[in-house]
DNA sequence: AAACATTGAACACATATGTTGACATTTGAA
DNA sequence: TTCAAATGTCAACATATGTGTTCAATGTTT
């Protein structure tokens, strides 16, 4: 059984339009989440996959459910299957 | 804002009981998801936090979507809130 | 232009995740 | 009880996440 990689990129791009939806900074987020501002830009790029603490952390502080990113992220791994 | 650790021994009883109720063993499991036998252990004790990626192999080894693993996750969250 | 806010990027560093192999322990079924 | 399957656990290791600092490259506001 073969299974593809989670996209970080699209992980980080679906965390980056919650983030800019409640119109705060990296800045401010990664304080209100309380992890590094460089870890979450990186995180935003694509270059660093969040462990599910992160995520947990990313959208306590965005005040969302972690499975609202969750399921944002699996649609928009569809939307590419497609 | 302070934000509690996500209780890996949740994550962990979790994924255990979405595998236990599939009927497969650790070690199907992980050949499925092409992770490590005795990482998938440490993460069903709670002694290892899974990465997202992580998650989805195994998720996706399950046959089941990320969200619902996640989402029963934040169910365990509250009911121990209460 | 100048000052400010925001983000990207590179660094060295600490810590954690994830790997394989080996062996002990538990569990359930014959 | 006995045997085999399943799981727990340890150790050594490679690799990645996550940290703080610093500076460049944007953009926007005055």
């Amino acid at each position: 059984m073969y299974i593809p990689t989670l996209d970080p990129k699209i992980v980080g791009r679906v965390i980056g339009d919650f983030r800019k939806r409640k119109g705060v900074s990296q800045e401010v987020l990664s304080g209100l989440a309380d992890i590094g501002r460089t870890h979450l830009s990186a995180i935003e790029r694509g270059e660093r996959k969040p462990t599910l603490e992160t995520l947990y952390r990313i959208a306590t502080a965005l005040d969302v459910k972690m499975s609202m990113i969750v399921s944002e992220i699996e649609n928009e791994i569809d939307r590419y299957k497609i």
